[in-house]
DNA sequence: CGCCAGGTTGATTTCGCTCAAGCAATGTGG
DNA sequence: CCACATTGCTTGAGCGAAATCAACCTGGCG
């Protein structure tokens, strides 16, 4: 996966521009952040920025996985949200000029470009087309985090467990055949439970439950859904 | 509280004008706006807009006090987050270009000015710091409901009573006489239950238990806190 | 080979939900 | 003006789901 060199991501032939918020600039800002940004390769496990680490910059995803972590105050590490090929991060504290509140970290090998403060700031005040990108991922995403608090305290852990899976199913799967899907999970166990506000403990049993229901195979990371449709009416119904 | 005739709100003499994102807005563009928008009284109970309308405009609160409030498919009522004066609501669903995903009603007698989609929409365009705001604002909300989703699975109950009680204070408290502090909620106890996610019943038993502890006193919608330090504490410490 | 982190499983406990009853304040119709 | 419904809040009893505690297994890695 390592970037055989000569091959420095470069803006304008970047496969993923198109789905950033940075396709709204014009040729000469695209010419500025090509010539401001820092490119690297990220391995599985390597950290982007600490938590807590004054906050420089942004980060837009080339290719590849980040997982935004929150360590808490026992030293759990809590995954909160993955950041795709295309997605910008760090970008958040960034506007609200704070420390990182999260760690990013590499879940799959990835290719990650850095553009400073100075360069961001400037454009935002400039060009108001890139602003309301960004608002409108941000007012998007507050809108899934709000839903996500009421989730936790009105649906049970299984109806939970069902919509993650959906919810993963949409970013990783690669095919669907009449109803049945297979896809790799780039997550620990660790992590999907952190994800839907649970112990290790009572995800390994969820899993377990799921598949004695015939609603999903777990081996390793892979998983299969043999109907996406029962697992639709699992997170309505109480079972 | 009504407003007497005559007295109608004036985005020039507007007391929280400095405190809104408008405040960005240039000489000509205020007085678009003053000419554009519609002001309205509402008293408690009042519904500024319904979950599912669609969007098409903004609110800007003026006076008064707001519940942002989500209906779920039970049909039990979660308020979701508070609006002072100078808020500005219904942005969320109008930059997401969706219908309103929450409901707006007035907790206390409020005045409240509409602006038109097409008015905001203009503004955006050709303001960049007005959209900076916005997203400042949306940015830091981000982080606030990305913690209150992971203290409801870290924090117990009482540690999030006692968050609560303390952000309420901040938001309600007039002063304080060294380290108590007596304020007025403008909330049921339902609506507390809701926001910290817990039943009504388990709401009155954590009342009692503070009171008991002597955290805080609780006299229909007053609440006092003998010391503030304690309250903070018990955020922390598992009793 | 032994260590260790991640995962599974079982036994036990506990916290908060559910169900149910009662109470006070407010409202409504006869 | 009183009888009665209604609504919001409190309290108790019992239950159940998930956390906790603990043991054990597995695979990777020094």
């Amino acid at each position: 996966m390592a970037r055989s060199k000569g091959q420095a991501p470069n803006c304008f032939t970047c496969q993923v521009r198109e789905r950033t918020e940075w396709c709204v600039l014009t040729e000469r800002e695209q010419e500025l952040i090509e010539s401001s940004k820092m490119a690297r390769d990220y391995l599985p496990g390597d950290v982007v920025y600490h938590q807590g680490d004054p906050c420089e910059g942004v980060f837009c995803v080339e290719s590849g996985l980040i997982g935004l972590r929150k360590i808490d105050a026992d030293g759990n590490s809590v995954l909160v949200r993955l950041a795709n090929a295309g997605d910008t991060i760090g970008y958040r504290s960034f506007l609200a000029g704070e420390s990182h509140r999260l760690s990013a970290e590499a879940l799959k090998a990835s290719t990650v470009c850095y553009i400073p403060q100075a360069t961001v700031r400037a454009f935002l005040q400039e060009n108001p087309a890139l602003g309301l990108r960004f608002l409108q991922r941000t007012a998007n995403q507050l809108g899934e985090t709000e839903d996500k608090f009421l989730q936790s305290t009105s649906l049970d852990i299984h109806a939970r467990f069902a919509h993650l899976l959906l919810v993963l199913k949409d970013r990783f799967a690669t095919g669907v055949n009449n109803g049945s899907v297979t896809f790799e999970l780039p997550l620990s166990r660790q992590d999907m439970a952190a994800m839907i506000g649970v112990r290790p403990e009572t995800m390994s049993r969820a899993i377990r439950k799921f598949e004695e229901a015939g609603l999903a195979r777990f081996s390793g990371r892979t998983v299969s859904v043999p109907s996406v449709e029962s697992l639709i009416d699992a997170v309505a119904i109480d079972y």
